[in-house]
DNA sequence: GCAAAAGTGTTCCAGATACACCCATGT
DNA sequence: ACATGGGTGTATCTGGAACACTTTTGC
């Protein structure tokens, strides 16, 4: 079957960069490539958009056939096409990002015999096509999202205590933050409530746990 | 001439939202449809991407084609791929905005036979396909980006007076400023100079003129 | 000398920052 | 009783907001 078109068409593509947290390190999901080109090179999870599939819908696939998770946050990055950067043909590329709270474990070790890990962004390997620069700028628009948004909230599972969500700051900023003034301006956004129950964890006093009031709602403050 | 895949391809498109300060309004450049669809509907400039065109460079031709400038502000919106936006085949537009001097007067009236024509964002005609949608985005972004980057100095001549300046602050941001905050501010930023010269305006004091020291340059503050 | 825009500093307030101790639990 | 992380309030600092008068020119 062959489709025809008066003038050349370009194919299209969506990858996505899938933030997690793990182990205590903000990391970012990569598959390896079993066909050329670069084959046996890591890359973005990602694949050709349907004819009829909506660049969203076909991020959102693309992230559930790998990951095996639904429902998380996908933001648009920004489209590349630069017209070599896929030695096969003229390919532009949907880049979007992904965040997946950290208890969302299931990921597929290996959906379609394909090998998948999770990296480190101080440890990534050498990336096919121009995946470096789009993980580059997915991790910019992260932090940069977190002074903001209520972007981070999308890290966390169903409940969690304040002091884990204060972590999930001080991994993707990078440094430790204040714990009271930390623990006032969140409460002060009035987007998490407490859920009542308590988190006994060791040797020491319970936390509280929290849930986000509008779970899968990012917003902009300040 | 036919090109044909072995499975089916989008076109694909750029879309510019090309903004200027006219007649002390915030306007935007839309092209009157010649043809099908939406043919004598008023639309973004824009157009297809060819197979070995960039697509900022797809981007620039069109602003060129359309307004007759070049070397201005281009910065990637957003990516719209929605499946039935446009009635003819699956067509992925990358958008694009842009911000062009006052003083770019020389705007083609009709290019390649099409209608040419400002319009401020409050009487906007309606509009083809999705664009509505893009302006709202593009709109909202510019607004954004007022606070917190040296964009608005892309809408200023090569010279130019802090009264010019403050006043396209006042336009897009839809309200007045305290002169003396405003000046503090933007010197604060150190991006503009004097050029030594004055501009006399009428009967009154003459304005300094300024420069920008980094033109072209769009930078993230605070 | 008068009208009209250019230019210039200080006070005040709110939001961010810095900082230290008691609490509840398990061993 | 002690070790461990959980939880809480106040003083200070800093950047933004409010605000009014003098200067230079053309008529």
């Amino acid at each position: 079957m062959q489709y025809c078109y008066s003038y050349p068409h370009p194919a299209v593509t969506t990858d996505i960069v899938i933030f997690s947290i793990r182990e205590q390190k903000l990391k970012l999901l990569l598959v390896k490539r079993a066909r050329e080109p670069f084959a046996d090179s890591w890359a973005l999870p990602g694949g050709f958009v349907g004819i009829d599939e909506d660049l969203e819908a076909c991020a959102l696939r693309e992230l559930e056939e790998e990951t095996g998770v639904a429902g998380v946050y996908l933001e648009q990055l920004h489209t590349c096409g630069s017209p070599r950067r896929d030695p096969r043909e003229r390919v532009i590329s949907v880049a979007y990002y992904s965040l997946i709270p950290s208890d969302r474990l299931n990921v597929r070790s290996a959906s379609d015999a394909k090998a998948v890990a999770w990296f480190t962004l101080d440890s990534l390997p050498t990336m096919a096509f121009d995946h470096a620069e789009i993980v580059s700028m997915a991790h910019q628009r992260l932090v940069a999202k977190l002074d903001y948004s209520t972007i981070a909230f999308q890290f966390m599972p169903e409940e969690f205590t304040l002091s884990e969500l204060q972590t999930v700051y001080e991994i993707i900023l990078g440094g430790p933050l204040d714990k009271r003034n930390f623990r006032k301006r969140v409460l002060a956004l009035e987007r998490i409530e407490k859920t009542g129950k308590l988190r006994r964890n060791g040797n020491h006093r319970p936390a509280c746990l929290y849930r986000l009031k509008f779970p899968g709602k990012v917003e902009i403050i300040k």
